[in-house]
DNA sequence: CGGAGGATTGAGAATCTTCAATAAACGTGG
DNA sequence: CCACGTTTATTGAAGATTCTCAATCCTCCG
């Protein structure tokens, strides 16, 4: 629970009031062995699940065996918003490590989403922050390197861990097999192992026991064109909500970074 | 506008009354030439658009010029939903063709959300369904081959264009230069052309005068995997969406698919 | 007709994969 | 706490896919 709320905390100030009401609808924990299967593809999902503790995986699997990993869900990660659309899952969702996961039933969901524009504005911050998540993902397999590709999602997880638990280290627990690693970065595990080898004698990273230690961050992230804009970290200007309040607050922050071509033709 | 009401009517029964609430606020049309930004990297959104006629694609451009083409916004597309939670962009959108496109307030557009559950739960479901859209991207880049790539890409294409369209053509127009595609699919242009005229060598594919034609969709979708499922093309069963009427109707299709392991732990 | 942008082709090189063998790490039962 | 079996990681060598660079060829258009 922990980690929910440390990641609700990073969108917007939630007062006491509002974690009451949270508390009251996610009392169903299920916990799961590594391994196991989550949600399945083809089922009709009719709950929203929250990571309280462990890894999990989206993943999809092709005729033939090839496997990708789409996105992983780290403590405090809420899935499947699209559950709100009771729409059969594409993919399947796998517990990496054992993994205990708070069951909300949509239509209480929705229920406290309407009593609160705060929380309502959270989720729609914490849906968002997902796709972007996905589109760094898209970049991170169409557009970069192995050596890139590892040490880009290595700065992620390890970002984001940092957010789900309120810390700042600058190791990171890894409970991922090269095949995992391979399967989430589209190579193979053989390439993996070579790739993060390289990177060890390069300094940039280190590894004991599953646990990756990434010393020069700055260096890291320069290597692999690591920028932590997509993750959203900011914190939320709720005035700007058009959910928050009804109260039509004019123009909001008018930015205007007016450089470049752009000439859009007003027809009506 | 016709693009759009395709593409809602394929989500829900939508009636003329819902047509009219629509129509209202859709009065802006803004059009651009083919390559001009309508979305830059770090605007803050404060509108939604709506793709008229044309083409356009959202992507990103690393600092040292690799570009990656995230997804192709076609006519009827809305984009940004995300616009609602008033966050910088962190990709561009750029068109591909001359395109129309229609601009709507986020305000208004969250009140007329309220108004309508029918009207919500069809964009709920068309975000719902670019997410799915963007997984399988993930999945295309990180475990197809340039052959299954192209074909895949044309698939959905094609599939889309239909969907828009409301036709069932076996061509598709393509305005997209092997550099886009390219930038789409992970590859290098040289690539995507040797790879192209390999499959068209295959009879996989002819293409005349930026027209791609498929002769055989069986074929190409048996070569390369593709399945429609992520399209989520089939009709939406509004008595099952928790937003479009407050009467809780206890608890929808109880699908049990319960073949292979899975062994959650109730704990709570 | 000439120019410009886009597509194609060839040759050599880099990156990544495959297959196969070995080594290390991990968990379990004695 | 150690021995053993199992899983996971590493390494080598050869091969496939994809890339780079550079030249040539279209096609469209004024």
């Amino acid at each position: 629970m922990q980690a929910f709320k440390n990641r609700l905390s990073q969108y917007a100030v939630m007062d006491d009031q509002i974690w009451a009401l949270i508390d009251e609808f996610t009392t169903k924990t299920v916990t799961y062995r590594a391994g196991e299967d989550i949600v399945r593809v083809g089922e009709v999902a009719e709950t929203l699940f929250i990571v309280n503790k462990g890894w999990a995986v989206r993943h999809r699997t092709l005729e033939d065996g090839r496997r990708q990993i789409v996105n992983f869900m780290l403590p405090g990660d809420i899935f499947d918003l699209q559950a709100l659309a009771c729409l059969e899952a594409d993919h399947t969702v796998t517990s990496v490590t054992d993994v205990s996961i708070l069951v909300i039933d949509t239509r209480e969901f929705v229920q406290l989403l309407r009593t609160s524009g705060d929380i309502s504005s959270s989720f729609w911050w914490a849906a968002v922050q997902e796709e972007s998540i996905l589109r760094e993902q898209i970049v991170r397999l169409g557009r970069r390197s192995a050596k890139e590709r590892i040490g880009h999602l290595l700065l992620e997880l390890q970002r984001r861990m940092n957010g789900a638990m309120g810390t700042n280290h600058s190791q990171l627990p890894l409970p991922l097999t090269r095949v995992d690693l391979a399967d989430a970065l589209g190579l193979t595990p053989v390439h993996v192992s070579r790739t993060m080898s390289a990177m060890r004698h390069a300094g940039l990273i280190e590894e004991t026991r599953g646990v990756i230690l990434i010393d020069d961050r700055e260096r890291l992230a320069r290597l692999c064109h690591f920028n932590t804009d997509y993750l959203h970290l900011r914190r939320l200007d709720l005035s700007k909500f058009p959910m928050a309040n009804d109260t039509s607050h004019a123009g909001a922050a008018t930015n205007e970074k007016t450089n470049g071509k752009r000439a859009p033709t007003y027809r009506t």
